[in-house]
RNA sequence: GCCAGAGUGGCGGAAUUGGUAGACGCGCUGGACUCAAAAUCCAGUGUUCGCAAGAAUGUGCGGGUUCGAGUCCCGCCUCUGGUACCA
């Protein structure tokens, strides 16, 4: 009965006429691989163009759905730029050093130097799958000895020099010595850690260290013994950004202040060029303001305060408004103030240092935990006001924090929320200083009101007032005008094993010396137990012979933090193997700077702050031509997964589980704190992530075999209950949500699973079809269905359904060319205003339409490979070869836009009356406005609606719309 | 609290400078093909009223400017992100 041979035929001939993805994707990737058809060499002929990403750390899980969003829209961009005529550097790299890939080793028990090439490798495999344009021959990694010699560079440069506040830039500490000199600390404008004074001669008399302790107050590389964020659990101290609601960033294990010698980098000497260099950078405002908030600048003034007893010392406070000078009715020091020791009299001593021991003895997180009460004590001292000459009694008290302004403030209980509060509980004066009574809602702290009770400022305006006291200060004496930024410097060390060695060590005395920029890299021992230890000491430390290479010589054991070698690797791509600079000047001279970073917006306040600050240290020695390293920056979205779970009561019935469906629940309006969330595989769901998605009794099956627990289970829904094992038929609802892909949630699609299913440049295409490239949003393993079902309706205008090629090279319809036109204008605009998924859209109904039309062009058919090439490579190549062109579609040229295909002989006119569509009426493009008129007034239908009445006036948009008003 | 961004069908989202709101895709409904299913193709799909032609209404809420507002202005509400004693 059965004809086999018929049957084989049948299939092979599906087989030849279908997409086969897969075979294309492996031909084309080896055949780009061996032309290095992406390799990118310097080309003074031609205009650069520098696209990157930001570079990922290898972790141990490979990439998922989400990570290759930011990459697949650089990536279009990139093969756009190339076809556009750009020399394209569009690298590649890996942040391999640093917390996450040495967790993921200690996790494991793997050695980070073995796990991380593992996960590279891994990673490359990946990045290839999906089609990307990089030029591997750049490859960087930071755990390179070749690349991190130049961390370690940078490190040196940064001890090596200081922040002229006056050249506003970095200067060699040589020159500071040659000054100190001659002038000793005299005429120094330096951005440093503590004020010092003295004379050439002092400084001539000091000892070595002494010199050396007093450098340090001034390098921009330098150590420091102060209060730091350490997390036990990760065996390492943490930079601020590093710490979020009191806990760390990653793994999120609690943080608490230690006092700690440290290195430290002084990025807040460079807080307002920061700052004011974000204006010229297309960055979103978001970004920004992150930063802005960040760095946290505010305008103000120091004002000196003498103190009653003491004539040797004053004490100054900064405050942004000097206006409210009149209403400080006391002071407060923060309680670890150095002036407290000195001010306190004898009889507050005790009260005192039992408040300070309380307040060190405090953890940082619970302060943070928002107790809004303050507490503090009376030091005994007395200030004195500088203009009016009254006795202002000092406190410390714990609102004020040592290491923002000078740790001091004047407390202004009338126009001060927590001065306020402080006042009322320890029931010190309140003295009204604004008059708010013609300022409606006005509340303290607004800047808005007149001055009372002030003196040579009663009547003024808040500002007016404000510029006044700052002037007064000024010429008095009194105080001087000053910026305080919230920035804090950096800190540089970790106590832990991955990561760059310090290239410095110390003498017999704890002198420091720098190794001798030749000897580098100063490579980083092997090490097989690598765990951190909970006594703030490196691993390194336990290697004695490493540590001490000679006796009286001890390096360094602490090495650098992750974001050392992330700080600078955009440079080194621009040459990548060079072992003389970190990279030459002339490959800098071309590649200049990144044109388009694409990246999360996460490192918005570690990477891209301390990259910018490198960046523009680099570019005080000369180094880099540009102040800014990143001109616009993409934040790309996380692409969501949608959580399923199965509704449980909490609460057993009948010693039974019972699941409920979540529309009864929803109906029954069942509180949520009776349910629990049961995680449910999202590949047991029917319909997954849509509305009505559910398990069937196949899935409910599956369930229970993969969650054995609740074999017993009782499940109820609308018209039916039914309990395990026997529910035939069964539908019962699922509570679908959007949240984060997870492993505990079970909801975690991998882009490897997509690709071997739907092609590379299916997944490419729908990541960017699904919407903004910035804006996060859930994957719908539907949606892919509609962008699978365009690429094989792509594929059929190009072969028929024998497998036969049935482009011919006949002359295009008017239509088609209207339309490929159309096409090749809205493709370039869109690209350039990243908006690929309404470009994405133009191509669907450009191959609608000509699948409609019948169109076989090689005219309109073969450029619109070279349009979707971007979004679609693999494809697209294939077509191209097949097309009968030589070389690469992705280094032809971008289609030329040809404008009078844009323009139709007729245009359609919506007729409106009082702007509501009553006609419309098609007439000759670019007519008389007068005639258009006329004959759009005696259209029947406008005739009928105008009722007999005239027009007051008619507006008529060019090629748009004509609008009657009566 | 403060700073920034956003609110459009059942869903993801279009509408680039104020000019026919809902493109494109998903889902849903109906139909064709099929013994049947899948796949594919065709049609419909904001809401309300209507047999229909059609009409009214509609971009978080309330006002305003304009011949015309998703878009601009004023006042609210909600959500998301950042920050949290920053003087």
């Amino acid at each position: 009965m059965y004809f086999p041979i018929f049957a084989l035929r049948r299939s092979e001939i599906d087989e030849y006429m279908k997409l086969d993805h897969k075979e294309i994707e492996s031909k084309w990737k080896e055949k780009w691989e061996a032309s290095r058809l992406y390799a990118v060499t310097e080309d003074p002929s031609r205009s650069k163009y520098y696209v990157l990403d930001m570079f990922p750390y290898p972790s141990g899980s490979g990439l998922h759905v989400g990570h290759p969003l930011g990459y697949v829209a650089s990536d279009i961009f990139s093969r756009y730029k190339r076809m556009k005529g750009f020399n394209v550097l569009h690298p590649m790299g890996y942040d391999a050093f640093g917390l996450p890939a040495e967790q993921y080793a200690l996790d494991t028990g793997v050695h980070p130097a073995d796990s991380t090439s593992a996960n590279i490798e891994r990673y490359r495999a990946q990045l290839d799958n999906i089609g990307f344009s990089y030029d591997w021959s750049r490859q960087v990694r930071t755990d390179d000895p070749a690349y991190y010699k130049w961390t370690q560079w940078i490190f040196l440069q940064l001890y090596h020099h200081y922040y002229d506040i006056a050249q506003q830039k970095a200067r060699p500490v040589q020159e500071l010595i040659r000054h100190f000199e001659v002038h000793g600390s005299e005429g120094v404008r330096a951005s440093v850690s503590a004020e010092v004074n003295f004379t050439a001669q002092a400084w001539s008399a000091m000892k070595r260290l002494e010199q050396e302790n007093v450098l340090m107050h001034y390098r921009l590389a330098y150590r420091k013994t102060g209060y730091v964020n350490w997390c036990e659990a990760l065996g390492t101290v943490l930079a601020n950004d590093e710490v979020k609601d009191g806990v760390s960033e990653r793994g999120g294990f609690p943080v608490v202040q230690k006092e700690m010698m440290q290195w430290c980098l002084r990025i807040t000497a460079y807080a307002s060029r920061l700052l004011d260099g974000m204006d010229s950078l297309h960055w979103s405002d978001s970004l920004k303001s992150i930063q802005r908030n960040w760095i946290g600048r505010s305008e103000g003034a120091y004002i000196h305060f003498q103190i009653e007893n003491h004539t040797d010392t004053s004490l100054k406070i900064f405050t942004t408004r000097p206006d409210t000078l009149f209403g400080c009715s006391f002071m407060v020091l923060a309680p670890d103030h150095d002036l407290v020791a000195v001010l306190t009299t004898p009889d507050r001593m005790e009260a005192v240092n039992g408040y300070r021991e309380e307040f060190k003895s405090k953890s940082a997180d619970a302060r943070a935990a928002g107790q809004k009460t303050f507490t503090g004590t009376f030091t005994g001292a007395f200030a004195v006001h500088p203009v009016t000459g009254t006795r202002i009694p000092i406190w410390i008290a714990d609102y004020v924090l040592k290491d923002y302004g000078t740790g001091a403030i004047m407390a202004v209980p009338a126009d001060d929320e927590r001065d306020h509060a402080f006042a009322l509980q320890y029931q010190l004066p309140i003295p009204e200083i604004i008059d708010r009574s013609s300022v409606v809602d006005g509340t303290m702290e607004d800047r808005k009101g007149k001055l009372i009770n002030s003196g040579f400022l009663d009547g003024m305006q808040v500002p007016d007032a404000i510029a006044t006291m700052l002037d007064y200060l000024e010429n008095t004496k009194m105080g001087t005008r000053s910026v305080e930024y919230k920035l804090r410097d950096a800190n540089f060390s970790r106590q832990r094993y991955w990561g760059e060695p310090f290239p410095v060590y110390y003498d017999g005395e704890g002198v420091i010396h720098t190794m001798d920029p030749s000897t580098l890299p100063h490579e980083l021992p092997a090490l097989d137990d690598f765990k951190p230890s909970p006594d703030g000491r490196s691993p390194l430390a336990r290697l004695k012979e490493w540590t001490e290479p000679q006796p009286g010589i001890h390096r360094e054991t602490d090495t650098m933090p992750g974001y050392a070698g992330s700080s600078w690797y955009f440079l080194r791509y621009m040459d990548p193997h060079n072992p003389d600079h970190f990279a030459s000047p002339e490959a800098i001279a071309y590649w200049q700077d990144v044109d388009l970073y694409v990246g999360g917006v996460e490192h918005a306040v570690g990477h891209l702050m301390y990259s910018r600050f490198w960046h523009k240290f680099l570019y005080d020695l000369g180094y880099v031509p540009t102040e800014e390293p990143f001109k616009k920056l993409i934040n790309q979205g996380m692409i969501q997964g949608i959580v399923e779970s199965l509704l449980m009561f909490k609460e057993k019935k009948d010693g039974r589980t019972h699941f409920i469906s979540s529309e009864l629940a929803a109906a029954r309006n069942i509180p949520e704190d009776m349910l629990s969330k049961i995680p449910v595989h999202t590949q047991f769901v029917t319909a997954y992530g849509q509305p009505t998605s559910h398990l069937t009794d196949k899935g409910l099956e599956a369930f229970l075999l993969w969650r054995p627990e609740y074999s017993d289970a009782h499940f109820e829904c609308f018209d039916y209950t039914f309990s395990a094992p026997s529910f035939a038929g069964a539908v019962f609802y699922t509570n679908s949500e959007v949240g984060k892909m997870s492993k505990r949630y079970h909801n975690v699609v991998n882009p490897d699973d997509v690709i071997a299913r739907y092609g590379a440049d299916c997944f490419r295409m729908y990541e960017m079809f699904l919407g903004p490239v910035e804006q996060s949003k859930p994957w719908d393993t539907l949606g892919i269905e509609g962008v699978s079902k365009f690429l094989k309706k792509l594929w059929s205008l190009y072969y028929n359904e024998n497998g036969e090629w049935r482009v011919t090279p006949t002359e295009p319809t008017d239509a088609s060319m209207k339309l490929l036109h159309t096409t090749i204008k809205k493709t370039a605009e869109d690209i350039e205003r990243f908006s690929f998924n309404t470009a994405i859209s133009q191509f669907m109904i450009c191959v609608n339409e000509l699948r409609k039309s019948e169109e076989r062009s090689a005219h309109i058919l073969t450029p619109l490979i070279q349009l979707i090439a971007p979004f679609a490579p693999f494809i697209a190549e294939e077509l191209w070869e097949k097309s009968g062109n030589t070389g690469s579609v992705h280094s032809s040229d971008f289609p030329q836009l040809d404008a009078q295909w844009l323009v139709s002989t007729d245009v359609t006119y919506p007729v409106c009356i009082n702007g509501k569509k009553r006609s419309e009426i098609t007439l000759p493009v670019h007519s008389d406005t007068k005639w258009l008129e006329e004959q759009a007034l005696q259209l029947p239908d406008v005739v009928k609606w105008m009722e007999g009445k005239s027009p007051k006036k008619v507006i008529i948009v060019p090629d748009k719309m004509i609008n009657i008003v009566i």
